[in-house]
RNA sequence: GCCCAGAUGGUGGAAUUGGUAGACACGAGGGACUUAAAAUCCCUUGGCCUAACAGCCGUACGGGUUCGAGUCCCGUUCCGGGCACCA
């Protein structure tokens, strides 16, 4: 009787044995090579793992193990993003805490994960809401309060380093990040109160408290950060976000953005996440010129102000000035005849939301009524107020060249203003020229066209664009008219949320002043509260806890009914956001249950930073930049001992599921199969809409399980759900009821979700892990298809057999190979070692299932061969590799044997690329070792099977080597 | 609009980076074993023409470089991703 491939006692043999023998525990080990491996973690979302998320994990287990085998001590962790918006959302609804059901989530996950072999050093485990973990979070958060940044080092330092500054200089000319620039005396310093100085202190601080123009989404009750917002609404749930001020949490990421920028040129991660991240920086280099202004066109300067273009060379082409309807100099420049038109623009445009803003463009502005002095032609232009000026970026302020830009060529033909072309050969009379390619003309249009500085007035006619760019700049730079700066489009990160289930803020407020609760108290616990919303009066929902207060003398937290405000002061009512908990969990995994820091100097040394990093690439412009600001702020403190945590990135694609829709005529309670309907576009909506004769018919999803190819199990969905129980199916005229299918995101609301608990139970894990890597190339998004997953199974069904007589015996034996047996196992290690290395595991595994067949009608037997063959195969299908590594005699796990080489020699004659003739020639390609003495190369060449064919009865004049690999052969012409 | 990545059979995808395009798998068709089914095994499977051998055409489209192009260069079309009034 031969010997079955019994996957599920194999699987759970070895799932038991690695937890005994604690297989894939790890510890420093100062004798080996590190290596970590890391995925991103999950959130422990209700519906369990699909089969998309093992995707990531299984490729990264395959590395994971392949490093071991090659003798790395292998990091390779796994842990939970616990704090969501999903279990305080069902917390509010049912009242169930967060806790609860996030913690039932996880097991239900780790039970799943564990079906799936996965090597993690479960020792390891980390959960951003547990209090151990979080006390790390609150902590790096205080040092971020107790530093700011130096541009000119570019790092951060203490803030006391600053506060001694102001005490002794003022401001003076120290170029430090902050969000407004300031300028004070040592003597006002010294004046102010502490309120004053603290409030002046969060100018600096990289954690700071800042009134900012938030995303405040009213569904939600919260603020949202620029990256959870998504074409103007919130990425989760797709509510409205409107735009308003609010006193909030902000992180100084800013002032990282040139070290995030170049940090980017380090690290081993996809052109085109660098690229995203690269956009989402934003860095562009201009010149800030300072423009003096009067109230009406024959008046004095009043004032001035600042402009940021990137194209100074553009100056003689000014034809106006806008500022942003935010900025507080639109109040300034506004006269009093024009202070009504102002004030109903600026009404109008704070009551248009983001997405309104984002998707009209449509030209709208106001006259402020008010003149700018171009300081280089000395010409006055109107100041107008207008949207398409951003507040945020630059001065919040611009000079138009309606010639040469887009959008103030717009502008300018819609309140008829000037149009000065700059550029020979531009034709603006159509549209503006916004090329930065040409010869500069009319700069200036006449003789004493520009005003005469200290002798030297500007002349640009003639120069190229970037030419006459980099005069302006040092003419301006020359003449104190503004300065070259370097723009940013990084914004500071909004850092508190209105929420319940967060980190809470280790801060309470004496006096209204946010103060840090002493280091040693931390972590400070999440209260409880016996409603999760926000309270009646608006405030966040640690609003409804009655114990949170801090009690400054006994330095602990106390009932709110004994705050007096002079010993005892309400705590903050902020959570963190979600990026809080995950910016820095990969150093924790170096050393996870140290209570004295967040990683020990000796665990940080050894461990370094992330070699491989794994995860989807909708982070990119979120906790990828994040935790790179994160991290770059704790090699400032020397917590961290590299300047990027994550060495090399792998974004894998997301797996997509088949959802199925089933058709409702509208207003009944009937279903038409999908093929009796007719199909319309409807050009405004931008999709199909279906009629069942004349009566349009509306898509509801029917879940996947009820499905079968494109038919409907009518009966079982029935029993589905109440609303398809009495409904009536009108079928097609085979009696079936055909559904419409689309690929989608799988997700539990589409019903299209495939759970990987069955394909284990079905085919066994080794399938499921196999097939994962089979479906395509890791980065790519493809949907699940489980049509192709008999072919996986039938493969490893042939590679157990291998191993085994009809009897049931082992049969590896003592004899030596042959030259076939090693030509085909040297193949699949050269081709499986580099796979591995590139990441492309899809083309390993037709390389298995060639060698299997071949190896299989050889009738191998050798152990030389099998044992090697084990061991490759040990990272896809750990399982099985175990089962026979043992049933070969071995007593130690799979996992610590040696990776094999291969060795070119037993594959030289297949690498004989295709001879080509042509004038006469024979023309070979040999990879062959590049020290092969010319005379073995010819003879290789000469003796090669494929070389033959061509050879044969032919006369050969002369052979030319090209070093190394090419060999010409002449031959006599026909 | 700007930036990035793609386009290969009915399908997922290979092609040692310029050297016999379509590996491997799925699907489809045919066959063997079997009372039958399942399982397993074998054959065929890019298109056209052909009884067959042979031959011709084929890697989105149009050009180019080369003895030789899926691969390199120029142009076009289409799909996907990112950014988007960022001055």
């Amino acid at each position: 009787m031969a010997k079955e491939y019994n996957f599920r006692e194999i699987e759970k043999k070895w799932h038991q044995r690695w937890v005994e023998q604690q297989t894939y525990r790890v510890t420093e080990d100062p004798k080996r090579k590190k290596f970590y491996v890391l995925n991103m973690f999950p959130y422990p979302s209700g519906a369990g793992l699909h089969v998309g998320h093992p995707l990531g994990y299984i490729a990264s287990d395959i590395y994971a193990r392949y490093k071991r085998l090659q003798g790395f001590n292998v990091l390779n962790p796994m842990g939970y993003d616990a704090y969501g918006l999903p279990a305080e959302q069902y917390a509010i609804k049912t009242g169930q805490h967060p806790e609860k059901t996030t913690f039932q989530n996880i097991d239900r996950y780790r039970e799943q994960l564990d079906k799936i072999g996965f090597s993690f050093d479960w020792d390891r485990e980390v959960r951003t809401c547990s209090p151990d973990y979080y006390k790390w979070t609150q902590w790096a958060f205080q040092k971020m309060f107790k530093s700011f940044f130096c541009n000119k080092t570019q790092k951060a330092m203490p803030i006391e380093v600053l506060t001694e500054h102001f005490e002794k200089e003022g401001t003076g000319d120290w170029d430090v990040a902050c969000t407004e620039e300031m300028n004070f005396t040592a003597e006002e310093w010294n004046s102010w109160d502490e309120k004053k100085q603290s409030d002046v202190l969060m100018n600096y601080r990289l954690a700071f408290m800042g009134e900012t123009m938030v995303n405040w989404c009213p569904a939600l009750g919260t603020v949202l950060a620029n990256d959870e917002v998504v074409n103007g609404v919130s990425e989760r749930g797709g509510y409205p976000v409107e735009q308003k001020k609010m006193r909030q949490w902000c992180l100084r990421v800013s002032a990282y953005s040139q070290r995030l920028l170049d940090g980017l040129e380090t690290i081993d991660w996809s052109e085109s996440i660098k690229e995203t991240q690269k956009n989402w920086i934003g860095r562009s280099e201009g010149a800030e010129i300072r423009i003096p202004y009067t109230l009406s066109i024959e008046g004095e300067q009043e004032g001035e102000f600042t402009i940021f273009t990137t194209r100074a060379d553009t100056m003689f082409g000014v034809t106006f000035f806008v500022l942003a309807p935010e900025s507080e100099l639109v109040d300034k420049v506004t006269t009093p005849e024009q202070r009504a038109a102002v004030d109903e623009y600026i009404k109008y445009v704070k009551g248009r939301t983001e997405r309104e803003r984002m998707i009209d463009h449509t030209v709208t502005g106001v006259f402020s009524g008010a003149y700018g002095i171009n300081p280089i032609t000395g010409d006055k232009c109107p100041i107008y107020v207008a949207e398409y000026v951003l507040a945020g970026y630059g001065t919040g302020a611009i000079m138009a060249v309606p010639a040469h830009d887009s959008r103030d060529y717009a502008f300018a033909k819609h309140f008829d203003l000037p149009i000065i072309p700059l550029v020979e050969g531009a034709d603006v009379s159509e549209e503006s020229y916004d090329a930065k390619e040409g010869i500069v003309m009319n700069s200036p249009r006449a003789e004493g066209g520009s005003v005469n500085y200290d002798g030297e007035c500007l002349n640009l006619n003639g120069k190229t664009i970037k030419e006459a760019i980099a005069e302006t700049k040092r003419f301006v730079k020359a003449h104190k008219l503004g300065r070259v700066k370097v723009n940013y489009r990084l914004r500071d990160a909004i850092f508190s949320r209105q929420r319940y289930w967060g980190e809470p803020f280790p801060v309470y407020y004496k006096n209204g002043i946010p103060t840090m609760i002493p280091e040693e108290c931390l972590p400070i616990e999440l209260p409880q509260v016996d409603k999760f919303l926000p309270t009646e009066t608006g405030e966040p929902p640690l609003g409804n806890a009655t114990k949170w207060a801090w009690d400054e003398q006994n330095k602990k937290i106390v009932e709110n009914s004994l705050i007096d405000e002079k010993t005892i002061f309400p705590i903050e009512l902020y959570t963190m956001p979600g990026f809080a908990g995950s910016s820095a969990y990969y150093l924790r995994y170096m050393d996870p249950h140290n209570q004295e820091a967040l990683v020990s100097e000796k665990a940080a040394a050894y461990w370094q930073n992330v070699d491989l990093y794994v995860g989807g690439s909708e982070h990119a412009t979120g906790h990828l930049i994040y935790s790179r600001f994160w991290n770059k702020f704790l090699f400032d403190l020397g917590v961290s001992k590299k300047e990027e945590p994550f060495q090399k990135l792998i974004n894998q694609g997301m797996i997509q599921g088949w959802s199925s829709f089933v058709y409702r005529l509208r207003n009944t309670n009937k279903f038409v199969s999908f093929d009796l309907l007719d199909e319309q576009y409807d050009d405004a909506k931008k999709k199909n809409l279906y009629f069942y004769q004349g009566t349009e018919a509306d898509p509801v999803y029917a879940d996947i399980s009820m499905v079968n190819g494109n038919v409907l199990n009518v009966e079982k969905i029935r029993q589905w759900t109440v609303e398809f129980r009495d409904a009536e199916f009108i079928l097609n005229a085979n009696g079936q009821y055909i559904v419409n299918q689309a690929i989608e995101k799988m997700s539990k609301s589409k019903y299209n979700v495939v759970n990987p608990d069955d394909i284990c139970e079905n085919y066994g894990a080794d399938t499921l892990r196999l097939y994962e890597m089979f479906l395509g190339p890791i980065e790519q998004s493809k949907p699940w298809d489980v049509a192709g997953i008999d072919g996986c199974f039938r493969f490893l069904k042939k590679f157990w057999m291998l191993f085994w007589d009809k009897d049931g015996q082992l049969q590896a034996d003592d004899s030596e190979p042959t030259a076939e047996n090693m030509k085909s196992l040297h193949k699949l290690i050269k081709k499986v070692s580099a796979d591995i290395e590139e990441f492309s595991y899809n083309t390993s595994i037709p390389a298995f299932m060639v060698a299997t067949s071949e190896l299989s009608s050889q009738k191998c037997r050798s152990r030389k061969v099998l044992e090697p063959l084990v061991v490759v195969l040990a990272p896809f299908c750990p399982h099985i590799a175990e089962e026979l590594w043992e049933a070969m005699g071995h007593e130690t796990t799979v996992c610590d044997a040696p990776w094999p080489k291969w060795d070119d020699k037993f594959l030289v004659e297949s690498t004989v690329k295709m001879p080509v003739q042509f004038n006469g020639k024979v023309r070979f390609t040999l990879d062959l070792p590049a020290d092969m003495p010319k005379e073995e190369v010819e003879k290789t060449a000469l003796s090669a099977p494929e070389a033959g064919k061509y050879l044969e009865g032919q006369q050969i004049v002369k052979t030319v080597v090209v070093p190394g690999r090419i060999i010409n052969i002449v031959i006599k012409p026909a």
